[in-house]
DNA sequence: CTCCTATATAAGTAAATGCTTATATTATAA
DNA sequence: TTATAATATAAGCATTTACTTATATAGGAG
């Protein structure tokens, strides 16, 4: 039997903060796919590296995503023990499928590693 | 049989941007139980009227809730036929109940009309 | 070690945000 | 008509936000 823990408002709407903004609900929605290092998520996101690294600082902070180096890349991906990953889901599977913009990465071969 | 509309991304998350502010996601959270007018709205959330009325508007600008004015009082219901009113609801299912606030509302002889 | 690549961080900035106070609008009632 | 109550809007302001550019850090290759 689970038990699922109450969620309060504030907390609940700080992860909605996060995701309601474009960028950063797209970055969830990859990782929440397969997990991406930076290069590839700029790439794919067509933002500068930088930017990309301060979103990705934000939702770490937050503990919606984790973080692995692999040699000189860093790879990032869904946390699925976040306390409300059941409702990010929900919402990142309502999104339009991410799949084209896979195979265009991967025709361009920009997939890093 | 139901087709579900596609979402973009960026739809989605303009939603999710307004349920990341705790006052915004609690007046949703009110009306998603039933209509209240803004002075009610004022006493539950324990901020100004100006203030209330400009989430308000911001609400109703993205057609997340419906006005209807009726004598001096003008009422806001969430707009059930709101293109992602699912996901909303997904969310606002969520949080934790707010039976306490509204009967503390009815003790205090605080409803309008 | 040195060089290079990937990533992170810092500092600066323009724009957006959420309040405040003051005032306008709208409807009811006297 | 005038007064009053509920709500909306406007203007101002402090804070936050999401970028930019420049620089720091970390690891691999030679």
């Amino acid at each position: 039997m689970t038990i699922k823990t109450e969620v309060t408002t504030e907390e609940l709407s700080s992860v909605l903060k996060l995701l309601g903004e474009k960028t950063r609900m797209s970055i969830m929605q990859y990782v929440y796919e397969r997990e991406f290092c930076v290069c590839e998520l700029v790439e794919l996101l067509g933002m500068s590296q930088p930017a990309i690294s301060q979103h990705l600082r934000k939702l770490k902070d937050a503990k919606l995503v984790q973080e692995k180096r692999r040699g000189n890349w860093v790879y990032y991906k869904i946390n699925d023990e976040h306390q409300v990953y059941y409702v990010i889901e929900k919402i990142l599977i309502e999104l339009p499928s991410i799949e084209n913009k896979l195979q265009e990465l991967e025709r361009q071969n920009l997939l890093c590693d």
